[in-house]
DNA sequence: ACTCTTTAATTCGAGCCTCAAAAAAAATCG
DNA sequence: CGATTTTTTTTGAGGCTCGAATTAAAGAGT
């Protein structure tokens, strides 16, 4: 049911309205805001004077292009970088990654750890990203007090409102609290997700015209993920995160799966599914833990250049994401699909596979969807993580109606 | 993005808030809307003025329960059953059933038409549909004026809106603009929409408590289909409506769906399905348009005194159910299942194969989760079509903020 | 029978918020 | 340098919700 409405929820409202389109647009007038926004100009006028008051808005007083025409130039308003800064962490197989935005989105500071997480304990754990983003921080020289929130990325599952990673294929460790680790460290809110659900952010706002409503991006790594966005709204598990599209059931008692099962699409289109089709292993074999994804490439070049059992193997793959697409097709229909990760590069190779099979399950009006690739997922991973971490402090200062300009 | 407020946009939605509010709780005070709205007195008693002089709500001024205490007594306020009214027409094979409702939601006229729409034109099936409605409205006597909406509950896949119906397999008629005909003729909004998400709706007004977030019902009648809802909010096809599980890909090249795939959930769980099975006939023969649901009573009597082909008949429908659940839940965490319908009479039947198969199928998690039997849908459906027409009533009441209090 | 107490509903003034219109600001054009 | 044009700010009006005070309508007590 809807909300009821107060009267200073109108303003809170309208004040994350133009905190949105200024984000977006990077530069706006207030009259371009104004229209934008369809509000009047007299609000848009309170409303910035308040913002920038609040160090949330600055004007960028520098040099407008001028010769614009006639009339009382506008003043462009700006996010103010300067005002609040995130830490993003993104965790990889064997690595961390840690990175500081400042408030309009530009990375201001960047370290990769190495952090073997294989045997580890949760203190050690602990420990270590904390000391790794302390050590990030501190090199960038910023003031303690700027630190506004921490988002953190991770393939595998979280849960708990963000709170907890409760699986994840680079530790053993399970059900860890890295949300409220962080949270007590730093005194700021932390939240985690599912990097192929921020790759899936990063796509929404990177280009809203093809990526708005409906659309999935499913990303071809190790293992297989999926971010799904329906009706402009990201769709999470509903007990965890993450759309677990490698996981759906393609071939019952099929391949062994890196999560225990069998016949999961993931056991047919992960990096080590085709390794291990490939090198005429038998699908018994346990997956191994890491692939190189130069080992991918090279079966993707014996294929292009004729190996069959290369051929064989993207042939595989590909039917196997056509079978979970034509069941997501089913469900809801037909929408664009992107692939991410470096398995996209291999797109010319299971495209005709994908295809086949579209048609073959009941989806023949799915066949001849758009597919576009990406195969650098972490760019995107780390720019939805940073949507996320702004987007979070937006809401919180738009709510903040009042005075209280922090120093 | 969030839309801007103008002032009046917040007497609209508190509008709308109350009506909600009324409408659930069927009769309630001012006090009790003030508490349940979170709205102070002041408005609750504005705002119910207003109505009440719209004619939208009455005051229950008959016999109050009296003794309930001290202090001057409450006064129920309900929706005013003579406001509108709305005329609900549910399609089904081979009959139309047209209801009308009062404003308080109670059906106060009912009519059966028996209708063969195999072989009929478009035009001979508006006009039938047509005067359908005429006569129903007339033998109920009410006034012409007084009709506000007209919802229509349908089989099949519809399209552009809710304006057409694109197919049903109640007719071989394709794109059937019947919301364009019934608005034209009758002048008032017109929508249509699937039957199974209109089961699902009414289950979620009339137990919120369960049905609320996220829940699928799921309709085995003579084809199999679906309503959703995930996070609170009915999940439709992107481009037509109805989310269509009975054509999720159970076994490639499996058995001939009414859809004219192969392999379908429905071509093993549909009654067609049932019955085809268990006579002995070849997966390849072509559906019947239509199976007594008595032939499929007897099938599922056999199977409970042992009949062996019998039992495998509903095992085989209980797997190709449970391996299209384990997809979704691979996709969405687990939630909760209605089987409606008079398949969900053979559930007995079946529940072992479907927890069986989403054991096997990577959803372990999912194999205990809760599913309850509906074995009458018409009700339901019925139900969730005077939702739809009344809801839209309301929602184009609330935006009525001024004084146009039509006689 | 009358007053006191209790609870519900209404009325009234204050405080926000947005908007339209007017005014001010800051540029170009002639 | 004044007229024109466009942007931004200021001002006043109108709506909406809210808290507090008031009125309404019952039961309880003496």
């Amino acid at each position: 049911m809807t909300m009821v409405l107060r009267s200073d929820d109108m303003r809170r409202r309208n004040r994350l309205t133009i905190m949105q389109i200024v984000r977006r647009r990077k530069e706006i007038s207030r009259s371009e805001i104004a229209q934008a926004a369809a509000l009047s100009p007299a609000t848009v006028s309170t409303i910035t004077s308040d913002l920038i008051s609040e160090g949330v808005l600055i004007s960028q007083t520098g040099e407008n292009p001028a010769g614009t025409g006639r009339g009382r130039p506008s003043v462009g308003l700006s996010m103010n970088p300067e005002f609040r800064y995130a830490v993003l962490l993104i965790l990889k197989t064997g690595a961390v990654n840690v990175a500081i935005v400042d408030y309009a989105g530009a990375v201001v500071a960047q370290q990769d750890f190495r952090l073997e997480m294989t045997s580890i304990t949760q203190p050690e754990f602990r420990s270590k990203l904390t000391a790794e983003i302390r050590q990030t921080w501190s090199a960038s020289g910023l003031d303690h007090g700027l630190l506004a929130r921490i988002s953190v990325g991770i393939q595998g599952v979280t849960g708990s409102g963000g709170r907890r990673m409760l699986w994840s294929p680079i530790t053993p460790l399970t059900e860890v609290p890295i949300g409220d680790w962080l949270r007590d460290e730093f005194g700021v809110p932390v939240r985690l997700a599912n990097d192929c659900d921020l790759i899936a952010r990063a796509l929404h706002v990177r280009e809203p015209e093809i990526y708005h409503e409906n659309f999935a991006a499913i990303l071809l790594a190790h293992g297989v993920g999926m971010g799904l966005f329906l009706r402009g709204q990201i769709v999470n598990g509903t007990r965890s995160s993450g759309t677990e599209f490698g996981h759906m059931m393609y071939m019952p008692d099929g391949a062994l799966c890196r999560c225990g099962s069998r016949g999961c699409i993931e056991a047919y289109a992960g990096d080590y599914a085709l390794i291990r089709s490939y090198s005429g292993q038998i699908d018994d074999c346990p997956p191994p833990p890491r692939v190189e994804p130069a080992e991918v490439d090279r079966v993707a070049e014996a294929a292009r250049s004729g190996d069959v059992r290369a051929v064989r193997t993207f042939d595989a793959a590909g039917r196997a994401i056509g079978s979970g697409l034509a069941g997501m097709f089913a469900l809801v229909d037909p929408f664009r699909i992107v692939l991410v990760g470096h398995g996209a590069e291999a797109f010319d190779l299971m495209e005709d596979a994908i295809r086949r099979t579209l048609k073959n399950c009941n989806a023949m009006s799915a066949e001849d969807i758009p597919i576009d690739l990406f195969p650098e997922e972490l760019p995107l991973i780390l720019e939805g993580c940073g949507i996320d971490a702004l987007t979070e402090i937006d809401a919180a200062q738009a709510d903040q109606v009042g005075e209280p300009v922090r120093t």
